[in-house]
DNA sequence: AACTATTTATAAGA
DNA sequence: TTCTTATAAATAGTT
């Protein structure tokens, strides 16, 4: 590249002032030389730089669709951000989401999940409860048929209500499980609103999940 | 920027041929300079290129360090990787990770969630099939009953098995259902193996959690 | 992909 | 930091 008067070997530079110096010049010529890729090209590029511990130095991003109206890059982007959330909703395309877009997405879709649980749950227990219930009956049956019965055997005599117990008993056969028990709807925090239909998103993926880890002192390159 | 022959608008070229070539060309350029501001400036320099529907086209990463020893790097490296491993399994420190790790983590814990709630369901079917075994009992025992009482009130005789049904009904009363009822482990795929230590993570968080969100058409700059 | 005329970038100095 | 300038590098257009 440009090293005006005398070349430079391509080498941490030591002294610290020449350094920042270079860093300055350097970055704002990077800069735009991305900038002039981008809309020259017609691609998107981001360029970050980043000096001493780690601080954000300077972050640029720059964006394609150099060539649309302003209008037709809106509505494109709506468009686009409509059928994006559409299909997120879907549980499709989700690569292309930011971590927060996923969480969100993801608390939406497990309080959906955590409704079908409790409803799940809900069922189970009713189940339980009516055989409980069942079970309670059917034991007061019993000890009335056996008393009943001790006082036939004892005495051998009435003949009270045991024709209505029996009938009772096969009214009341074991529920199937699998058929829900009519809509009771408990719950009080229920999730009433739709969810606002993906509001944002304008972002392009690839400024949240990056490429390939990288490791300290070592350069990637892809293509 | 070097323009050869002839200056060049910085505007959108239209001959697809002349722009792929020039894409190739000034990618090229531009990541030979980010490397160079990187070993020079001894700054981190991330660069993403795309072109098209957002196919990444290109990217680099140029780390600082260049002036540390590898030695002392590498060590560092692991140093930090640990920590951060152990901070991740405790739920600390989730900002900094990339979403396949948050994923990996998720799925880590999410097993022992699943663990827990085919536990739950299962000491619920069981409490389930325990009341219907005790149900059929009852429901035998009662027919039994019911018949031996036919029996008495028609010939007023007999005092067979009364007894023991009526102590079998007490004994088997209602299950606790918040008792688990034995350690019966079924589930064949049974994570058993504890998980491996962290073992990459050494991406530098700005490789994660970008910067402020940048929209089409829309080139942002900070410092 | 190579060549080369030009433009740009930039190192060093002020 | 900015300007100046000599020079190296990048690259547009051509082959």
């Amino acid at each position: 590249m440009g090293r005006g008067r005398g070349k430079v070997e391509v080498r941490r530079i030591d002294n610290s002032v020449s350094r920042q110096v270079t860093f300055s010049k350097r970055r704002r010529g990077l800069a735009k030389k991305a900038r002039e890729l981008a809309v020259l090209c017609d691609a998107d590029v981001a360029l970050l730089i980043f000096s001493d511990k780690g601080t954000l130095h300077h972050f640029a991003a720059y964006a394609r669709y150099g060539n649309m109206s302003y209008d037709h890059v809106k509505m494109r982007s709506k468009l686009e951000a409509l059928q994006k959330s559409q299909r997120n909703l879907m549980g499709e395309q989700l690569e292309s989401l930011t971590f927060r877009e996923v969480q969100q997405l993801e608390h939406q879709i497990d309080s959906a999940l955590r409704n079908i649980r409790s409803r799940k749950d809900h069922i189970l227990l009713n189940s339980i409860e009516e055989l409980q219930n069942k079970e309670t009956f059917l034991m007061e049956q019993n000890s009335i048929l056996e008393k009943e019965k001790a006082a036939l055997g004892a005495s051998s005599l009435h003949t009270t209500n045991t024709a209505d117990s029996s009938t009772a008993v096969a009214t009341a056969a074991l529920p199937n499980l699998n058929i829900c028990p009519g809509d009771d709807s408990d719950e009080p925090g229920r999730a009433a609103a739709p969810p606002p239909p993906g509001a944002a998103i304008s972002l392009p993926w690839w400024m949240l999940q990056p490429p390939p880890a990288v490791s300290q002192r070592q350069e990637q390159e892809q293509h």
